[in-house]
DNA sequence: GTTGAATGTTCTCTTTTTGTTCTCTATTAT
DNA sequence: ATAATAGAGAACAAAAAGAGAACATTCAAC
């Protein structure tokens, strides 16, 4: 088990070389824990070395690497390190407070329920055919709210939703090609309100 | 079995270890609990061991692993469940075989950090600005991989990969009012490979 | 090549934090 | 009354954190 302070380096280290490219010096290490001596941050970084965390080219300069393989039983939680903000021709910026993201949090809860998405229906949306969405369950929503709605008690469909002055209730699908249609309020069932969504790539 | 100060105890104990990924100290555990001593808090984790609960590393500093069984009961693995797959115009059809969905396989692995996506250059892959990316570590990648480049050390960016024939490198936004940039591949390096995505509605 | 600044390595020392072991007291249930 | 459970807190042991000096090695500029 790592210390408090060889996390602190792990985490620092696996930060600047994301962002930069290369490894940091001992002293950067240093500044960028908060200490002053190198020889101390040598002392942790020869600790994440025996642990197999990273490897040191012995003399050499900026010769730190991460070992990818070996970041297993660091957290038991679903938790990843949150290390910036990216965009398009920047170096990546740091959000401050944040700096890991934890998926229970996130997505957890016992209401909680997923589903995965078929179709393009709601695709300007940034819902993607294959798509999980996670779904809080509820039998109301707001304007603007993506629910799952059970049409007649029968259809079960993913739209945006808005509520019309008369009564009616709309449901708009997020892609250009297709229309939204209006219904009688009574037809309408709110099953649940997405609060989140994932992707998976590989 | 245990008396409501050691259980209160270990679920300290275990809700701060699923939370930061390491062990508190006795003195947290004490104020986790709302005592002051940490003589008294030894004494419950000595208990807790005894009963094989946990394990402690003697006179190791944050010295605690939860044993296996105590996480069993206690549900902490990041799952929800899957209902099915849903389409416009059909009742919402079950998957079979998956019954929940787990986000620490979907998602979770060693070498994985997150980033924040700013900016719409990656609008029509379905990620949006604001939205989480799961980033693999790695220092190459395939054509049509969606990837974290740093071009020329220095500004980082999240773009499609394109090898070129003739050695160079584009790289594609997905946006129509965004151009694709060539480069020669030394400029380019490779942080990182989308493998997941992630958005809260909340 | 030579040189010098930058960086890595190896020490020793001190301070701070944390774990361990006590003893003492209070409360509660049987 | 007795035993079990809670808790406070002192005293000490050990680990971790940190400073910093001294020296070795790299590496880029000359």
């Amino acid at each position: 088990m790592l210390t408090s302070s060889e996390k602190k380096t792990l985490k620092f280290i696996q930060k600047y070389c994301i962002e930069k490219g290369y490894s940091p010096t001992l002293t950067e290490i240093a500044k960028g824990i908060g200490i002053k001596s190198k020889g101390v941050v040598h002392r942790y970084t020869k600790t994440l070395e025996s642990l197999n965390l990273i490897s040191i080219s012995s003399h050499r300069k900026r010769g730190i690497v991460l070992n990818l393989e070996a970041y297993e039983n660091q957290s038991v939680a679903p938790i990843i390190p949150l290390l910036g903000r990216i965009a398009a021709g920047q170096p990546i910026e740091a959000i401050e407070g944040r700096e890991e993201i934890n998926l229970a949090d996130f997505i957890m809860n016992p209401d909680r329920f997923a589903l995965q998405v078929s179709g393009d229906s709601m695709i300007e949306a940034g819902i993607l055919d294959g798509d999980t969405v996670i779904i809080k369950h509820q039998n109301t929503a707001e304007n603007g709210d993506i629910i799952v709605a059970l049409i007649d008690g029968l259809e079960a469909t993913l739209k945006r939703l808005k509520k019309l002055p008369d009564g009616m209730i709309l449901l708009i699908p997020e892609n250009k090609l297709m229309e939204g249609i209006i219904y009688e309020a009574k037809r309408i069932q709110i099953q649940g309100v997405v609060v989140g969504q994932l992707r998976s790539y590989q």
